[in-house]
DNA sequence: CAAACTTAGTTAGGACACTGGCCGAACGAA
DNA sequence: TTCGTTCGGCCAGTGTCCTAACTAAGTTTG
């Protein structure tokens, strides 16, 4: 259980193979997952919706009891006559996963229990730019340690951790091949957190922000039934996460969703990526900034801080000021362009909208919408689009539900109490 | 066995829970993938490679020797000392599957046994847009029927069809929502086509011709460990088809892959979905045609076969005729530009060019690849440029390995002798 | 040339997971 | 109070995979 795993899994001959402890623990798994898509419900009902037989659903229902994975709630009644059931509901004292986001000036922090409730939250300014690369994971390492002898005091077991760069990952590798913003290139960070965070170290994970966001905003989805939804994070960069049909794309090399450098500005400016054209100039930060303000206006003030400067942008907006309003209806189109692609090849059901995007909704939503749907070739081929609720949290957050997953693919994985 | 199923798989709670005889399917459907992926190879090393015990797999060997999927081969001395294994093998003597590409002026079967061998093949010159629906309908059966009796009489049994239309698909209905180069609109294709077949209807499949290619490709490249690869067919229209993690990606509606219509022209031309700037106005055949003759040339001549008319084309480039090859660097170009968007959103291993690109790959491959490896933002996001080794029937071959895919995902579907 | 060794495949016994039927418990309705 | 319904537990039965021992068929060694 100390091992650190992060590399993506890959369908292999070995792991297909099925036994007696598979079956059961696949039994156990999607128990699991059907509460936590539907809710808490009694065995005879889940034996029903399951298609497992009412005396195994008792015996798994009892093996997840014993591991602290569910337990038993209210008499519920189901129908007016006959004998009430005992609700079974996901037991969240006793497991959690941990998403760990480490970004230019803070870092975020996020515990999620296995019921999806969010228990531990924080996020610190850290300046990591500044800092030797040491300096920042000791700094990383302190609060993880922190955060996980508070959840373990509480008599809760941490499934897993996952640590979330802004930059690209090498996922065989375990290590951060370059995250520009922070001035890193090639730090293993999986072994070196491994390393400072002791004694006992939950594996590891490791996942890039917007795949994170897709992650946890599906997790939200998913009990509706979506299946196949894109999330796209709005910051300096632009990126998008993936899932369809349930499952998180990653690429063949962890590279999937890297639509910040999408060649869609005819006009052709320069990005930091050395390349001209990128969508990111266009529909990133630093394009509504340039577009919403003159270079000395308050709002391209680097010191203060990011959320004050929306927020005046906003209100600027909101009182009708021309050269904001226009700014967020180029930023409009620039961005229908590119969606209009990721719906092209995608064709998603759901869109989120994340970052500084979710935060200017209001304006954004409609106008997009309008475009996408103008474009649509077909009744189906249109996708919803919505903002993201989660904020700033996202990441992290995404970060625990990843870790969680584990658990909910193979619930024995957490010993009997 | 003679239902009709046409939906996407959609991952449902009923469908996870695992039995004692879903263990055993799964196992044996473990066996045979293993078998199609690495070759034929001893039950003791069988057991080595797939974690089974030699007693479990002589079991299922023998189980799936009864049901004609698998057979005992030669001898095989695998080191020097010991007792010399029975090779065992994919048997193809006894399933196979059948595809059907209905196109615009022609109907092409292709039946591909479990071995993968293609056991039938044929194309039919068919005018459909001439044709009443009915009529088309009533050869096609013909045709099927046809082939399904020659298959029968061989002793085999066809575990599926998977019809092909070139147009927008209803899954959850069946039918062909709107096939602008066939004239048809609202056809369901499934149920008619059932009712045209008989007496014994096996699962029909519908799917789209770039999906399908992808699928046929993508079991060329499985056995050598590709898992994400990228279909791109280009025809009049252009389409992609997306392997990610070894599973088709159709999109929440089945539209996923609807490139030809990218908004990727940046001089807007007119496109004939109503809409301007469609990448396959500009990469598409009928801008090759424009960029490399004269409108009263002989390659527009629509009544000469297009083979010739590509032959034509090609012919002139090789004697360095200037025009034709400034077409061929403008089509390099325009691809070049959407490939680069489908490689950031997607990040495939393996991009295959199937269509007319494929017939002009020794013009198009290098210049392709040096254009994307330009835009690599590191190592890993790259991918490998291959032209389509399949020709013209990998639409119905891949329509076959569809139907096949039942089988392999549970062997017992298949009776004892 | 025969005994020892090595590897392949089969057989027997055991552990274990799901099923199905039966039973008591708990409740509403008559 | 009695009946019918539903919940959940219990137990025997079936079937799967696993381990271990065994037979089979070669090679190597003395």
């Amino acid at each position: 259980m100390t091992s650190t795993s992060h590399t993506p899994r890959r369908p292999s001959a070995a792991a297909g193979r099925v036994d007696q402890a598979q079956m059961r623990a696949a039994n156990m798994a999607l128990i699991l997952r059907h509460l936590r898509a539907h809710g808490g419900r009694s065995r005879a009902r889940l034996a029903a919706e399951t298609g497992l037989s009412k005396a195994t659903m008792s015996s798994l229902i009892s093996d997840l009891a014993e591991r602290g994975l569910v337990r038993e709630g209210q008499l519920h009644r189901a129908g007016t006559v006959g004998r009430p059931g005992l609700t079974v509901e996901l037991d969240g004292r006793r497991v959690c996963g941990l998403g760990i986001e480490i970004n230019v000036d803070y870092v975020a922090l996020a515990a999620v229990d296995l019921s999806g409730t969010v228990i531990r939250e924080s996020s610190t300014p850290v300046d990591v730019p500044r800092l030797p690369v040491d300096a920042v994971l000791d700094r990383v390492a302190t609060l993880v340690n922190r955060m996980l002898d508070s959840i373990r005091e509480a008599g809760l077991i941490v499934a897993g951790l996952t640590v979330s760069p802004p930059g690209v990952i090498d996922y065989a590798a375990g290590s951060v091949r370059f995250a520009p913003n922070l001035g890193w290139r090639n730090v293993p960070i999986v072994a070196e957190l491994a390393d400072r965070i002791g004694p006992d170290v939950p594996p590891i994970h490791l996942e890039n922000d917007a795949k994170l966001g897709a992650v946890a905003e599906y997790a939200a989805w998913a009990p509706e039934g979506v299946s196949d939804l894109l999330y796209l994070s709005g910051d300096v960069g632009v990126g998008a996460g993936i899932i369809a049909e349930g499952r998180l794309i990653r690429g063949w090399s962890g590279f999937s969703g890297e639509v910040g450098h999408l060649p869609l500005d005819p006009e052709g400016r320069q990005c930091g990526c050395g390349r001209t054209g990128c969508w990111e100039t266009i529909v990133g930060l630093s394009a509504l900034l340039r577009l919403a303000a003159p270079e000395d206006d308050e709002v391209q003030d680097p010191t203060r801080p990011l959320e004050d400067r929306l927020h005046t942008l906003h209100t600027r907006a909101d009182a009708g000021d021309e050269r904001t309003l226009a700014a967020l209806r180029q930023i409009t189109d620039d961005l229908a362009r590119g969606l209009s692609v990721l719906v092209d090849v995608l064709n998603p059901e759901v869109i989120v909208l994340g970052g500084y995007f979710a935060f200017f909704g209001d304006y954004l939503l409609e106008p997009l919408g309008a475009a996408l749907a103008e474009r649509r070739m077909d009744e189906g081929s249109g996708a919803r689009l919505v903002v993201s609720r989660l904020g700033i949290s996202s990441t992290a957050r995404g970060g625990a539900i990843v870790a969680l997953e584990d658990v909910f693919d193979n619930p024995t994985l957490i010993d009997t109490h």
